[in-house]
DNA sequence: CACTGTTATAACTAAACAGTTACTTTTATT
DNA sequence: AATAAAAGTAACTGTTTAGTTATAACAGTG
């Protein structure tokens, strides 16, 4: 919520019931339990990213359950786009880079596989920058929900109901495969 | 750098070259100097924004425009994409929705202006939702560089370099582009 | 019951912090 | 040179904070 520096161990004590004394016996430092926290917490969005990896979709399809899931999800779990977008502020210097890299491969090797399969039955342009398409997705998801308050009020459009999201899903999804087969 | 609750006044002092005292002299507390730095910020914003605003281009350009002059401006300015971080964790409270609207609000309208433009001249789709385009643009400039740490290390590539911010802002474009006329 | 490991309570410490004060120095104006 | 306004210095205050300690309550096991 206050991010690092802002949270008070005595608070994060209260209110979860656990008092501060048992929170230094468990996790013995401020920054050892934050960076505890952040790890769960990646390891729970890699949970959810399984939940998009399934066999013997079509490209199209598995593009579309990629982008929806991950709204679904997203919109499920507001305190995790909080924790992400504080860790994007320390430059993600919590936590080792390849314990994330580990974490995060698997479904950023489905996207591209799927990628390359749209290409091969010839659903997809052939000149598909990976890369890029991969980022824009991620993008595309992520910053919808890290962004919703400044752009509610921008747009002056409540972008946090779940009708609004599910529309947000639907057009990311029809422009990225008009893209894909322009 | 560390947000408003990890900033210390005393290292703003020493840091600004100014004394404390004087700090407090003009801005009576931590709180309105902070405030009053996302303010010009905001400001200094909206001048970059005023910039991609040009008569007489042709609706393409204009799109273009929008989207390479926000990465130039975005680049050259790394401060500024973290104040806006920290603000939108804030949720946005620290400065009333009217003053950041009637900062936006020309290069909103600049954009739907352009869209519109285009549909007219029969360049673009007509069935082309202007509010998820604005929003579309907005998130592809921002986000590029808000996630830029944690996406360099999960894609295994400097993204901030010139080069590469360059080649994404023609990714987009052409992303866009494709869209607006499949 | 006695023993052991875990959790709770609350007072404590040492440092850090926002904000203040009393006083001096510099700069600008007449 | 005289005056006033602005800026600097550094010590100080009151509070907050991470982290600790000493002690008591509790729960499970033989």
């Amino acid at each position: 919520e206050k991010g690092f520096y802002g949270a008070r161990v005595d608070a994060i004590a209260e209110a979860s019931g656990v008092n501060k004394r048992m929170i230094y016996a468990h996790f013995e430092s401020k920054e050892k339990l934050y960076t505890k926290a952040l790890l769960i917490m990646y390891e729970r969005l890699a949970e959810c990213e399984r939940e998009f990896i399934v066999d013997n979709l079509d490209p199209m399809e598995a593009i579309s359950g990629v982008i929806h899931v991950s709204f679904k999800y997203l919109l499920e779990n507001p305190s995790m786009i909080r924790m992400l977008m504080w860790e994007n502020l320390n430059r993600g210097k919590s936590i080792p880079e390849e314990d994330i890299i580990n974490l995060k491969t698997p479904s950023f090797d489905y996207i591209k596989h799927q990628l390359r399969r749209g290409i091969d039955m010839g659903i997809f342009r052939n000149d598909i920058d990976e890369h890029h398409m991969v980022l824009s997705l991620m993008n595309f998801c992520f910053s919808y929900f890290s962004n919703i308050y400044t752009m509610s009020v921008l747009l002056g459009r409540d972008m946090a109901n779940e009708s609004e999201v599910l529309g947000r899903a639907d057009f990311i999804t029809d422009m990225i495969f008009k893209y894909l087969s322009a």
